[in-house]
DNA sequence: CCTGGACCTCGTTG
DNA sequence: ACAACGAGGTCCA
């Protein structure tokens, strides 16, 4: 199968940049085709709950640049994937703009920090959860591989390409119908298979109560009618979801721009680089307003939710985009999607030497690996 | 409310 | 070769 007819839209490398947005852990299926210079993931675009096999083309031509995009077997039309993808990338939005009148005024420390076609996706919110679900305590690589088998043991197939075959994300039913524990853990989910068997059994109950048959509509519903506090505080009686994984499904499965999800690294660059410190009296507010929301106050860790706020202050009201570009210059490289469905060593055009430094967290001297340029 | 530990797996590290 | 480590956390006591 092919791609008969390509579309294509115009827009800088400054403002989007294929690799970094489609390799570096916010989205774990898109593979690239290095020979072809080519991206291609099913994809769920338009209404209608199907999945595309979906290809994407970086270029430039006559000083344009421009990413090309198609439908393998053009099952879908391509003004509907135009659209889907302008708000999938979030064209939207101009990184560099929001860097020059917001991030960079506000912040000296962006000074050293462009965007380089960093930006966060707008993708679909039930496989958002699933796969930061599978993200905890994990690396890229593997996230990548266990999404992709997760799609090819107990989701349907799609197309061909190449010689790879491409499978939608399983719904929740078709994981409560098609899967296991038992399996997902022989599969090498590891302890994550408890929490993916249970959250789509969850799923399958909210939903059905609520009169939906898609997870994807379902969630949609939610995310338009619940503020920020209550979307998280949904999204985390699901199992296996804490803080840190629920803000990322409400910035990258939400829109939610303002959501800054707080990790290790974000957590370091605070008190390093921010001399973050929580006080006590704002913990006991903090703690004082949650009393609204039992699980987000169960789970919750307030040091970490107090440095979320502050960089939310911090950076306003596109604050988890700034964030994606603070945390891709901290960890920089990582690996990738692959040509073939395996796991490989992301190259890059150059690669930053790495060194050690020693730096003070919580009065305990820690070796901290990272780059310098 | 906070602290500490266990938890699957797997590539990297020494 | 092989034990030890840590990876963009979460759960439970």
């Amino acid at each position: 199968m092919t791609v008969s007819k390509f579309g294509r839209f115009l827009v800088s490398k400054e403002e989007l940049c294929l690799t970094n947005v489609l390799q570096v852990g916010q989205s774990f299926r898109w593979i690239f085709d290095e020979k072809l210079n080519q991206y291609s993931s099913s994809l769920k675009v338009g209404n209608d709950e199907k999945y595309a096999l979906v290809v994407l083309r970086q270029n430039s031509s006559n000083g344009e640049d421009f990413v090309e995009f198609g439908s393998v077997g053009g099952d879908c039309e391509l003004g509907t994937l135009d659209s889907h993808l302008r708000n999938y990338f979030r064209l939207d939005v101009s990184v560099n703009d929001l860097y020059s009148t917001q991030w960079l005024p506000r912040d000296d420390r962006f000074k050293s920090h462009s965007p380089s076609g960093n930006r966060i996706l707008a993708q679909e919110p039930w496989e958002t959860l699933v796969s930061f679900i599978c993200s905890s305590n994990n690396n890229i690589s593997r996230i990548t591989k266990m999404c992709h088998e997760l799609c090819s043991k107990f989701g349907n197939k799609i197309g061909t390409l190449g010689d790879v075959d491409y499978y939608s994300f399983p719904s929740s039913d078709d994981i409560v119908e098609r899967s296991s524990e038992e399996e997902l853990r022989k599969l090498g989910f590891g302890y994550r298979a408890k929490y993916i068997i249970d959250t789509a059994k969850m799923m399958v109950e909210d939903k059905t109560a609520n009169g939906y048959t898609s997870d994807t509509q379902y969630l949609m519903e939610l995310g338009s009618k619940l503020t920020y506090e209550q979307l998280r505080e949904h999204l985390m009686r699901y199992s296996g979801v804490g803080p840190k994984v629920a803000d990322c499904v409400c910035l990258m499965g939400f829109k939610m721009d303002h959501v800054v999800p707080i990790d290790t690294h974000v957590s370091r660059i605070a008190k390093r680089d921010y001399n973050f410190q929580a006080a006590k009296n704002k913990i006991k507010d903090l703690s004082k307003k949650y009393t609204e929301y039992p699980i987000t106050r169960k789970k919750i860790n307030m040091e970490l939710d107090l440095t979320r706020l502050m960089f939310v202050e911090k950076w306003g009201e596109y604050a988890g985009w700034a964030q994606g570009i603070l945390f891709s210059n901290e960890v920089g490289n990582a690996n990738g999607a692959t040509s073939t469905g395996k796991i490989k060593k992301r190259e890059l055009e150059v690669k930053p030497e790495v060194k050690e430094e020693n730096t003070t967290v919580n009065s305990k001297t820690k070796r901290v690996k990272r780059q310098s340029y």
